[in-house]
DNA sequence: CGCTGCTTTGAACAACTTCAACTTCTGTGG
DNA sequence: CCACAGAAGTTGAAGTTGTTCAAAGCAGCG
């Protein structure tokens, strides 16, 4: 039998109901005899190392996955076997949603750091939305949620200066661990400089650049992986107006 | 009685049953009994003309839209009073998707020419999709389908020179109309050089200067918005490798 | 016919990349 | 616990690519 009620040594069979994403995740918004249903067929699985795969380019589509803790990277090889980062994974988050219309994944997901994912596998899920409604909701909900972030992202990459994009990036993940109940403006970027630029289209060197330079203008403090943001509307600014607001930022330092 | 058995005088009540974008829709692997209550549904608009609205940013959340014919422009107004455009949409593509979560639009639908659109209204669509599991999973396999499409737009924004970004971008627009059954060597672009430009981060100018070049090397031929296409290798290898096409391309002409 | 808006072209300029060297960090084995 | 090797990050200088500004060419439309 299942003991998913009981926290165990490895704090990773937690049930839902327990589980500090609740709110973030599939089960927001139903509960009780319905929760326990969603709870039973997620499966917990063991934490991944910091390298280690939760799946291949190509692998077969059978679950999507959130991220319990830690966090991971998604990214694509390309012609020329380079990577492209498509993606961060913060807890909370979900992953594989991208496969389902295929039914295999389009990308490599890479653990950044020890990280522990729940894997609901699809099918199941899929019946259970059928018998649900609020679950099918949700979940088409944060389906929903997912294209539109992705919009944003695009919207970021489109125009965007070096400045304008490492600006937004840090915004996002600023606002993305408010969220989930961590501090907004210090936190540690699980991700290496070269993934960051990797993400955003920039070369590693501009990145280092910028943070040393967002430094100097005492927007943020950087100390390898560790952020603190001190000046929070210059950030958004540079996010926003790109162009224009370089001007302003240049002249009034 | 809606009579939607008949093509009226403006073609626009065609039921799903006769729709040639029927394979491409949410249709697709329903049939008999379930399409026709997912046609009872679905009501079918008078047609937008050029540079009419859809829906507006903010305009609240109640449909999905599928194009019929013509096309249409997406984008979000900036901060600084900018459009940045985020999609083109052709005929059988949805419209709307990114609107579930938040409940209202983030972004502005615009026809760039004569359009008519299925508006399928989201709360029946849910209760349909609740009783047929097959419209179920349709709708979450197109969902990841628009998140996949984002993703590999992403992959192009956020890493690909001028060259590789309209070449990129070329080819997706071909294979669209291929699948939809229109040429994929010889098609017109409804939208404008600058809304391409925008899209796909660039300013006008180098998109111009790109089609030239194209139309120089015998890639393409391009008169104004009636584009051929004349090698597609070419245009492939420019997509797929940047830097080293580029300098191939350059010393084989 | 002459406007208006879109597209193209040229030249100067700015931003980002590339290449190369150097520094700092991390983890492993002696 | 220190030394060392490799990885990651930073910095400088030169080189490209794309942008910006300015102006001319073209098509559509009253």
């Amino acid at each position: 039998m299942r003991d998913n009620k009981i926290v165990d040594l490895h704090g990773i069979n937690v049930s839902c109901n327990e589980c500090s994403l609740h709110q973030l995740c599939l089960p927001q918004s139903i509960d009780g005899a319905e929760l326990e249903k969603l709870d039973y067929i997620i499966e917990r699985k063991k934490p991944l190392k910091r390298n280690e795969y939760l799946f291949q380019v190509g692998s077969a589509f059978d679950s999507i996955y959130v991220v319990r803790s830690g966090s991971l990277k998604t990214f694509s090889p390309t012609i020329d076997g380079q990577e492209q980062v498509t993606g961060f994974h913060l807890p909370g988050e979900l992953l594989g949603l991208d496969a389902i219309g295929k039914g295999h994944h389009p990308c490599v997901a890479k653990a950044l750091e020890t990280t522990s994912v729940c894997e609901i596998p699809f099918d199941r899920l899929e019946e259970l939305a059928q018998e649900l409604p609020t679950l099918q909701h949700q979940l088409l909900r944060l389906m929903s949620k997912e294209i539109f972030d992705d919009q944003e992202l695009m919207l970021l990459l489109g125009k965007k200066t070096a400045e304008a994009r490492l600006s937004a990036f840090l915004l996002s993940i600023s606002l993305r661990f408010k969220q989930r109940g961590f501090s907004s403006t210090e936190f540690y970027l699980s991700m290496s400089r070269n993934d960051i630029a990797n993400y955003l289209g920039l070369a590693v060197e501009t990145v280092s650049r910028m943070f040393t330079r967002f430094q100097d203008d005492g927007i943020i403090t950087a100390e390898r992986k560790h952020i603190m943001i001190k000046n929070w509307n210059a950030l958004q600014q540079m996010a926003g107006i790109s162009q224009l607001s370089e001007k302003v930022s240049k002249s009034s330092i």
